[in-house]
DNA sequence: CAAATAAACGCAACTAAGTTGCACTTACAA
DNA sequence: TTGTAAGTGCAACTTAGTTGCGTTTATTTG
């Protein structure tokens, strides 16, 4: 069995995901820590705290990956089917979490997992 | 004005394209055309497709970008808000060209675009 | 507390998607 | 037919993300 251990850089990280309203990059993260850990080692953290179940991952418009805290109605089962938002202006990519998305698609099709992000302009950006 | 011209391998790529039952992506219509033209001309001749509203443009859960054909109902105004299908087993893009998704999202903010992709397992992979 | 060990890390190298600059070629309008 | 702006090829670059490997360190166990 593969313990996970704790790390300096995987807590703070883990509290920076977790106390921001919006998701971060592994960029943006690395940006915020200054030369805390490796890029690398963001990456590997980013992993684990997603296997862990403690952030999940949404990918930005821009094809770049995000990484947002779930929320506390997470721990009993996750589940990631709300919208996203991506502001042109400010480039923020929110949760919106209790909004989601209904549709009725032709049976036959299996969905496993949901991706839905609106882009334009955010409330701050008005 | 700047004018568009044709050429071979523009209107090779846009077949492709149209002839397409799923988004495709630049290196799989480099594949397809094997040596008609330079990979950085298949994403210039990508951007004036999308330009002339001929094609358009939809992210993979990847982070790769695909390109599908503009339904003919899609002529009279372009929208694209239908959801896509993007399966796990085949790697497929598909485009469920009558299928959108209804949402209410708190006001404030101004949606311009739509980005729904559902993966999983597609018809075919059944 | 000390030693063992597997997880975590840093660093260098690599891949893959996409972009840019510039000289050369070609579609097409005049 | 010819001038010219649109299109192309090639080399170089950027940025996100991954991999391999030798070293460090958190945690377990005696
Ligand atoms: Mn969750
Ligand atoms: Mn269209
Ligand atoms: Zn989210
Ligand atoms: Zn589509």
């Amino acid at each position: 069995m593969k313990s996970i251990r704790n790390t300096v850089a995987k807590n703070e990280i883990h509290k920076l995901i977790a106390g921001s309203t919006v998701a971060l990059s592994q960029a943006e993260l690395q940006a915020a820590t200054k030369g805390l850990c490796d890029r690398v080692t963001i990456y590997r953290i980013l992993d684990r705290l997603t296997q862990e179940g403690l952030i999940h991952k949404v990918l930005n418009v821009d094809g770049v990956m995000k990484y947002a805290g779930c929320a506390d109605t997470c721990k009993a089962q996750h589940k990631h089917d709300h919208i996203h938002f991506s502001c042109q202006k400010c480039k923020s990519l929110t949760c919106l979490a209790g909004v989601e998305a209904s549709y009725r698609l032709p049976a036959a099709y299996t969905v496993m997992e949901a991706n839905f992000t609106l882009s334009g302009i955010c409330p701050n950006c008005t």
